[in-house]
DNA sequence: GCAGCGTGAGAACGATCATTCTCACCGTTT
DNA sequence: AAACGGTGAGAATGATCGTTCTCACGCTGC
C-alpha cells in the first residue's frame, strides 16, 4: 500500500525541480543550497535527499528538466509566430527576444552551469552539449547554415546578459538574414 | 629603506596574478582557494593576503589583468595577420582561432565569471562589460557593424567549449563574410 | 489499542575554505 | 650586540554547507 507522505512523490519531484529552475538558473549551482530548494520546494530534506542523493544528481535532473522546458517553449514560439505570418527570422529571433524579455534573464542556464567547474561533472557536460546540439538541429529547418545560426543565437544571448539588453539580439537578427535567404 | 622581502612587491604581484589567471580560468573562481593561489605563485598567503586583502580584491586584479592581455594578444594576434597579407575575415578569425588552439582553452574567462553569481560583484560585472565594450570598439575597425560581429565571436568561443571543436569557429566565419563586404 | 514504518523538523557531523594569528627568523638600524 | 620590522610556514579560527541522524508523530495493518 502506499504509505502516505504529505505529497505525493510525483508532487514533490515537480515541486523541486520548479525550485531547482528558479533557483539554480538565477543563482548559480554553487550559490543555491540544499536548504534553500527544501525552504523554496516545501519538501523537506530528508525527502529531497530520498529522490535525489546528492545534489549533482538534482543537478543532473534540473538541467535535464530545463532542457525539455526550454526547447519547447522555445519552438512553440517560433511555431505560434509563423502561424501568425511572421517570416522565419522574426519568428526566430522574436521567440528568443521574448523569452529574453519575459523571464528574469540571466544568460544561458547550460552556459552558465558549464562555466562552474567545481559543479559540474562529465555527465552533465554530455547534457549541456545535447541541449546545444538539439538546438542546431532544430534550426535546420530555416536555414542551410544551421550551425552558423546557432552560433547567431548564443552570442546573442551570451551578450545580452553581459551587457544587460536587447541590443544584441537586434545585431545578431541582422547577421542573420542572409543565412535565411536561399 | 626598502624592507627585504625573497621577492620585490611587484615580482610578487607578477607571480600572483599569472597563477591567478591560470587557475581562475581553467577552474573557475569558486574552485580555486587561495592556498592554490600561494601555491601555483610561491607567494605566501600573508604576503598575499597584503597585497588583496580579500579573495574578491584578487578577481578584480586578475579580470583587469586578463582583460588588456587578452585585448593585446587578440588585436597583436590580428594585425600580424593583417602585415602578411591576409583578408581582414582571416585575420581576426584566424587570431581567435590561435588563441583557442593553444591554450588549454575553456570559453571566454569573463563570460565564465560572469555565470559565477556567487563569486562576482557589481565591480566585477563592470569590468566584464568594459571588456566586451572594449572588443566592439576593436572591431569598428574592420566592418560598419562591429556588435554583429562581436555577437558573432562570442557566440563562437561558447559554442567552441560547448562543442570541444573549432568547428563553431568557422561557421561563425562564413556567417561574417558579409560583415566585411563594405 | 498496539507495533511498525515512513515522515517532517531540526539538530548534529564533517569537510572545506577564507581569513587571521603564532612563532621563530633574518636583515636593518643604532 | 640588542631592539625592531617585516617575513614565511603553518596552525588556528569561524563560517558555511552537504549530508546524516534523532526524535516524536500519525497512519497503517492486526
Amino acid at each position: 500500500m502506499t504509505p502516505a507522505p504529505t505529497l505525493t512523490v510525483d508532487q514533490a519531484r515537480t515541486d523541486i525541480l520548479a525550485a531547482a529552475d528558479a533557483l539554480f538558473y538565477t543563482r548559480g549551482i554553487g550559490a543555491v543550497r540544499m536548504a534553500d530548494i527544501r525552504d523554496r520546494s516545501g519538501v523537506s530534506l530528508r525527502r529531497l535527499y530520498s529522490l535525489y542523493p546528492h545534489k549533482t544528481d538534482l543537478v543532473t535532473g534540473w538541467l535535464d528538466h530545463r532542457h525539455t522546458t526550454w526547447i519547447d517553449t522555445f519552438t512553440n514560439g517560433i511555431d505560434d509566430r509563423l502561424r501568425s505570418g511572421e517570416p522565419p527570422v522574426d519568428a526566430v529571433f522574436g521567440s528568443l527576444e521574448h523569452w529574453l524579455t519575459t523571464t528574469n534573464f540571466r544568460g544561458c542556464g547550460f552556459i552558465n552551469a558549464l562555466a562552474e567547474t567545481g559543479e559540474v561533472t562529465d555527465e552533465h557536460r554530455r547534457i549541456i552539449r545535447h541541449h546545444k546540439q538539439t538546438l542546431v538541429n532544430l534550426l535546420a529547418r530555416f536555414t542551410a547554415e544551421p550551425a552558423a545560426l546557432a552560433v547567431l543565437l548564443d552570442g546573442a544571448i551570451v551578450q545580452a546578459a553581459v551587457f544587460a539588453s536587447t541590443d544584441p539580439v537586434d545585431a545578431a537578427r541582422v547577421a542573420a538574414i542572409p543565412l535565411f535567404d536561399r
